[in-house]
DNA sequence: ACCTATTTGTCCGTATGTATG
DNA sequence: CCATACATACGGACAAATAGG
């Protein structure tokens, strides 16, 4: 299934709509070039509302995951190159940055920690 | 002025919000620690809608510029390219992607700590 | 060149929920 | 408890880009 939500999560319905074409994009059951459907027929598939499916797929392009144009839909741009090495990018931009600001490893800890 | 919108310009309503309120930082005229207007005021003042100014404090927020939260409102972090703010954006960008890649909390933690 | 259908983009309005003070 | 303020979701309307006939 590429989509599914549940109307019971606590998770915004927006965000449970980008987080499953994530799911499918990183375990490979959405590849690059391949197209999403409409919203509107996304929407009509989850039975909720087109611009919730907008708002997720506009979330998606902001990441750079997928390709969203008028009047074109949504095309998968990239099969996240994923994973740890990804993470370790991120990782090490985050602590040298932290250590330009002066900040510590406990610093990030607490920050880590408020964002999850 | 604060705040302006040329209702006849091409530019979407919100992104001219956003803008606005990018100049004032810029210029000095907005500084760390300034409350903006509620975006129900600031809609009323350009009569505008009310989502209209959200979705431009929500952009601004993106980008690190601004605090935004619920009951609360939105207050200047920037300008600080370099500071916490900075940080912030890239510790959001790493739990981000963290969420993506199913890594947990303590995942990053480790990861930190080797980097470190 | 034209027309039409599709699809996203923006904006407005309304309602309800949740966090803050 | 109450007022304020943002968050989410739904709905409607129109605009603009694209694709196809």
């Amino acid at each position: 299934m590429l989509f599914s939500v549940d109307p019971a999560s606590s998770a915004p319905l927006h965000e449970q709509v980008a987080a499953s074409v994530r799911r499918e994009m990183g375990a490979g059951r959405l590849r690059r070039g391949e197209r999403l459907p409409s919203a509107k027929e996304a929407a009509s598939l989850l039975d909720i509302n087109l611009h919730t499916v907008l708002r997720a797929y506009q979330t998606l392009r902001d990441e750079g995951l997928i390709d969203l144009r008028r009047g074109r839909g949504a095309v998968v741009t990239a099969p996240d190159p994923t994973g740890q090495a990804r993470l370790h990018t991120l990782v090490a931009e985050l602590v040298a940055e932290a250590r330009r600001v002066g900040a510590t490893r406990d610093d990030l800890t607490q920050l880590i920690e408020s964002e999850f």
